[in-house]
DNA sequence: AAAAGATACCTTGTATTGCAAGGTACTATT
DNA sequence: AATAGTACCTTGCAATACAAGGTATCTTTT
């Protein structure tokens, strides 16, 4: 992908990128992940968590591995890729972009607001 | 609409939130609102702003008058309404927030990477 | 050892959003 | 009267988000 690319797409899926930020922290199952996003206050339901790992791991940037549950059915245990490290370093990147662009219409308004 | 339903809403409608915003810094006509998105750094197709626009409309956020053009047709100059405006501080309240949450999941690794 | 409960995983169908492409109409210029 | 430019808008497709419903495994209770 690329870097212009990258911001547009960041502008459509914040979710993505908040869910490979959450697994840069480490590997994750998708309960864990549920967790991590939901104690930032970020609420998200399975039915979306789990088609987008899928598409993640289809597209080489997340890998899991089984490890049996103490208490259940085995999980999966997803980490990111080298391509995943890689994409959310330039997520990150595309980010702090996008949070400038939507910020400065608030300043060119009070710009306005002063009369400058 | 309620407040973290707002929240929710703004995960994944950035664009309309940018548009709301662009618009409290007065009235403007699609191509101008494509300008003042464009200009920092956000670029967006009409056939993106047209539809988004006639939902603002349908909703009551946005109203709109006709004015003649200098050079062309008459434009449809779009402002806020009360409740647009509403909307837009409310919008701009979740954005902050938006902000922290997903900022915070990086705070966390950095907690783990410094184990603390 | 059956049944019930809990914890995993996953899929399907629908709504929403974003956009490229294509279309209509008005105005100004040649 | 033909062309070019500027405005408006719609249609159809792709991607994303998610509620609802489904299957399998493991543990606990009866």
């Amino acid at each position: 992908m690329g870097s212009g690319e990258l911001f547009q797409h960041l502008r459509r899926s914040l979710l993505e990128y908040s869910v490979v930020q959450a697994l840069v922290e480490g590997e994750a199952y998708p309960a864990d992940l549920i967790g991590r996003l939901g104690r930032v206050g970020l609420q998200v339901p399975e039915g979306t968590v789990y088609p987008l790992l899928n598409r993640l791991k289809a597209d080489g940037y997340v890998e899991y591995r089984w490890e049996e549950s103490p208490s259940g059915p085995p999980r999966k245990y997803y980490s990111l890729s080298a391509k995943g490290l890689k994409l959310a370093e330039e997520y990150r990147q595309a980010w702090e972009k996008l949070k400038k662009s939507v910020d400065s219409l608030n300043t060119s308004q009070n710009k306005h607001e002063k009369n400058l």
